[in-house]
DNA sequence: CGCAGATGTAGACAACTGTATACTTTTGAA
DNA sequence: TTCAAAAGTATACAGTTGTCTACATCTGCG
């Protein structure tokens, strides 16, 4: 089990505190997060060798609930187009309600630590994994390959999450981020049913739908 | 004219050399700046009232190639499959040339500094718009509308901001990376031509094309 | 030439950082 | 109840940072 107790989790949480109030999880000082933590500096070595390690709970940490959400988004959504519209609902709402997990993942998937990088990125390419994989269990667009839901799983993924502190950040605008997702989903997977058509084939197929 | 001379260059270049070497703007120092630029701290007060205002010439520095990059993309490509091509392939070379360029846009724009952050935004709505100016005028895919072009744009310049660190780190997958963005691109305009079809037209549509 | 404004330098300041050593308190099992 | 390990604290050190004031040099114009 990873649970975390005492100053090991008052250091963590205090740095998710410092992190939604617009810091980057690498340029956190030691000083600093005991500090927020309510504790004094040398503790941090009590429980963790460097910052890099740190860095890594905290990952860990974010993680940890982050796998818990993708998991309910199983019980949900019949159709394709239900799914997307009730997928990318569920999704935005989780970054809403964890807006330090949303900020460390968008700053540190392209920050200055390879470390943390890699584990992001492995993170995110687990939850695409686990998404294209409920796609095609589900039928859900069956006219597309395997390997292409993948693809594109991946990059909806990204998207989202680029999109995540737009929407975290601008409630105004966040009907909107929501719909321009579906939209990019829906894109993405009808044109994929087009993927063998030739050039002209397409152009054929444009001047009856328009 | 925006032209940097004498000790205000020297010190926007060494923010980019060391920016390149894996840092993030915000997080550069006076005395590190002024070190790596040869300089005595003090003189970046003769250039500079604080950082911040340091970051927007940078910033400005950087915007403006990019945008005689972009320009050049005018004069290039003429089918939709050839223009996705060509200016897919451009734009990851304009990014692998400018490496700082790429590691401060993809950085800053989530980075903690609003005031970056916006001047940003603004510049990869630019570059958007430019870009999907450019495929109406063209007509390289009719059968889409304007407002639907623009928005592909501004996903597509997301996107690709988002693949270009990675792009330029790992260059065994940039064959990939690019056809990647290629696919992205077709599908998201060949998708926007069945934007007004019922999924069930849509279903028909693909039981005739798998 | 002379001299003013721009540019660069020197030295000092308090504040902060990561880290090390040594000490105290809390905790949990024997 | 005892006592060792875990967790937390106090103090200190050298190094770094942003900023200030005062002084030096360079540059171009009259």
């Amino acid at each position: 089990m990873n649970v975390l107790t005492g100053g090991k989790l008052k250091l963590v949480q205090a740095a998710l505190r410092l992190i939604t109030e617009s810091r980057s999880l690498t340029s956190l000082g030691l000083r600093e997060l005991a500090r927020e933590a309510g504790l004094n500096p040398n503790t941090f070595y009590r429980h963790f060798k460097n910052l890099d390690e740190f860095g890594l709970q905290v990952l860990g940490y974010i993680a940890e609930d982050m796998k818990s959400g993708v998991r309910e988004l199983r019980r949900m959504a019949e159709s394709s187009e239900q799914a997307s519209h009730d997928t990318v609902a569920f999704v935005y709402r989780y970054f809403q309600s964890n807006p330090a997990a949303t900020t460390v993942a968008v700053r540190e998937l392209h920050g200055p630590s390879p470390l943390l990088r890699r584990a992001l990125e492995a993170q995110l390419h687990a939850s695409a994994r686990e998404m294209a994989e409920d796609i095609i269990e589900r039928q859900l667009v069956s006219a597309v390959p395997p390997e292409t839901i993948h693809e594109i799983s991946r990059m909806t993924i990204r998207y989202i999450l680029f999109r995540a502190m737009d929407y975290n950040e601008k409630p105004e605008q966040r009907e909107a981020i929501q719909q321009e997702t579906e939209r990019f989903i829906n894109r993405q997977f009808r044109g994929a049913m087009l993927d063998n058509l030739s050039q002209t084939e397409v152009e054929a197929l444009a001047r009856k739908y328009v």
